[in-house]
DNA sequence: TTGTCGGCCGATCGCCGACAA
DNA sequence: TTGTCGGCGATCGGCCGACAA
């Protein structure tokens, strides 16, 4: 996948170490999470819970069932300095240097995005610097668009500006991905350009509660009033 | 899986060794068929290519998938005997002693039951010898079937005697089950009938040609003039 | 007896502007 | 600006008898 899409999908909030970084590997935490766990050698009986460890290398993925993406990223185990109580240096994240004019947008689906008529109400901001221009002295003007996913499969949309007042919107096509993607109300969709003008569609799941989470504590707990 | 209805599934080609007889075990023609096999203590080096084996047990399964039938069967190895050229003793195939008024009937689907309009063209004799008998006095006679696949999964279709002239049908209910099933013309439908009159529907998947199998040698064999 | 066809009716899909938040 | 609603036209699924193999 290439990487401003991944980073476009994963959002702000997900940090990526930088590569040959140095990063920490908790053991503990990572089984907590994971399924597989990397092969220890057998032999000694006690580990030290974490290792300082360099990131070699990072690939961006994504799941080609549900589109979510992930990065793997490989440790190279470094041998643990004697423990000083100095703060971390910090993580810098990796950022592209150059946009070279790519954009993204992230809407969160309503329910009529999801669920209704098979149409999406495409934000002005989302039209006006994403898609590309409509004739507007069309009556209506409307285009199809055509969009890749994560995996480069491509999807075209009818891309319509109507209604009083007048509104964007993909009609035609748009429930077909909801569909193949079985989206929900309250998932994401991200709408990507290109350096080279290209488009590509996102999706971040919503996070659907999961039983035993810490969240159950706070289900039923009193809210502040608004 | 009942015998009964597996036997039915599988159809009068499908012989299986009595439990407790004896059977050679080829495990290269194993090999060549199946996808995993079973472990053999490493050390000596040549193996026989055939083995004397017993028959312990045999399991009568269905792919929760496909509901395609298939037996494990359990074998236990025996000391091979000084080779010789006698010829073997048969092998006594499974039939139930009695069948206490139970009933089978098979039919390959035919365009219009897989495709159209969703209906599914009852021959006289199923209808007949295994479905419940329909009060010929109503105008047109209709009742609704309840049938069970080989998972115990209950199916209820819409059976009525109908058109000119008059044929059995089994219309609502017909088509999800094709969905589900994934059924195509020329696959075969197995419905039986057990001796407390209970219904249930296997199926049987035409064999798709598969690529690089024998009988592509002879695909392009000119043919006999009918 | 039973496979296929065209007709037809009802359900669903999906595009639309109206309207209000 | 944009979320939701009801209307409505097109499409599709599926039940039907006619007819022929």
């Amino acid at each position: 996948v290439d990487p401003q899409v991944w980073h476009a999908c994963a959002g702000p909030a997900a940090k990526l170490p930088a590569v040959r970084s140095a990063v920490w590997y908790f053991p503990q935490g990572h089984a907590e999470q994971a399924s597989s766990l990397p092969d220890f050698p057998a032999g000694s009986g006690w580990r030290p819970p974490f290792f300082l460890c360099r990131a070699a290398a990072i690939g961006f993925h994504a799941d080609p069932e549900t589109d979510e993406v992930f990065a793997r990223i490989l440790l190279d185990p470094r041998p643990t300095p004697p423990l000083s109580l100095s703060p971390e240096p910090p993580l810098s994240s990796v950022e592209g240097p150059d946009d070279g004019g790519a954009m993204a947008f992230a809407k969160v689906l309503t329910p009529s995005d999801a669920n209704n008529g098979g149409g999406f109400s495409v934000p002005r901001f989302c039209a006006d610097s994403i898609f590309p221009p409509l004739d507007m002295t069309a009556d209506p003007p409307v285009q199809n668009v055509t969009i890749r996913d994560v995996h480069g499969k491509v999807w075209t949309f009818r891309h319509i500006y109507r209604g009083t007042p007048r509104r964007h919107l993909l009609t035609t096509g748009w429930s077909k991905f909801v569909n193949a993607k079985k989206l929900i109300a309250g998932d994401s969709v991200v709408f990507i350009k290109n350096r080279h003008g290209l488009l590509y569609a996102g999706i971040r799941r919503a996070s659907r509660p999961c039983a035993g989470g810490p969240q159950d504590y706070f289900r039923h707990a009193p809210q502040a009033a608004p």
